[in-house]
DNA sequence: TTCTTATTGCAAATTTGTTGCAATAATATG
DNA sequence: CATATTATTGCAACAAATTTGCAATAAGAA
């Protein structure tokens, strides 16, 4: 994992220090998009500072990207380094499932195509009931 | 306007007050999604933390969701109070399009349908060139 | 018109994100 | 392998965004 992003960050002149390396690894330990306090908590050696310096930059690189999630925005590793996904998020429990839907990005390029926009990265979120839910509540 | 507002507000217990009414019409005279510090400025009677609370409000009922927009969140009425619709974001002049796509509905359906899951909501963004960016820059 | 109580505005606290700069450490170079 | 260069860090201090408690106000019911 660690070879690829020394690869990224050598192409483009930065350096691979301890705080990058820290906020990746958590990162790449997460199932799930995490919100900046918690990566802030999940890396107690970095200064703060630091990880929005980081986190700002991995996002510039592309190597994280933002999801929206509730209020918040939280932060998930993208390809390479976790495959592209979109997720479905159940508002009763919290879970969140990963999908891979080729009709989707499909989708995505004939919008593209028709409104003549070249598109660079996109975004999509289902939320809802999970099936354990939708048998539980109501 | 405000009737059906009133009609969601007396359903659910919650009075129509000029503090939500004021943000209501904001949202509502826009043509795109709106930052709070937006709504704030164009709500100068209204206290700051009245717009966090009725943002919140109504989000919660569904009055209003939060669109991804950048680094930060914006809000937008949703429907009925204006018709679904999704966004390409040019990355490089901020112009937003709206697009109305029965394809990308379909899709959400039968990812729901596969998943089993019972969908409320979903959101949906391309981020990228508009056409005219794509002939000035690079 | 009066009553009840949800909602507001205000003040103050807290949390979140930003900036400038000297000290540190990652990489290139000899 | 030692040294030089300079990107990056941590710290301190600041600035902005969001939250909380509570008395005063006003929406809607009676």
């Amino acid at each position: 994992m660690h070879n690829e992003l020394e690869t990224v960050f050598a192409k483009e002149g930065y350096r691979l220090t301890s705080p990058r390396r820290a906020v990746f690894d958590v990162l790449h330990g997460s199932e799930s998009p995490l919100a900046i306090a918690v990566i802030i908590k999940a890396c107690p050696d970095v200064d703060r500072v630091s990880i929005y310096r980081t986190l700002e930059l991995f996002t510039r690189l592309g190597i994280t990207e933002i999801i929206p999630f509730g209020w918040k925005q939280r932060y998930e590793l993208t390809s390479p380094f976790k495959p592209h996904h979109h997720h479905l998020y159940c508002t009763n429990c919290g879970v969140l499932i990963d999908i891979h839907s080729q009709k989707l990005e499909q989708v995505v390029a004939a919008i593209a195509r028709e409104q003549d926009f070249q598109p660079a990265a996109h975004k999509f979120e289902i939320t809802g009931l999970c099936r354990h839910c939708q048998a539980n509540i109501q």
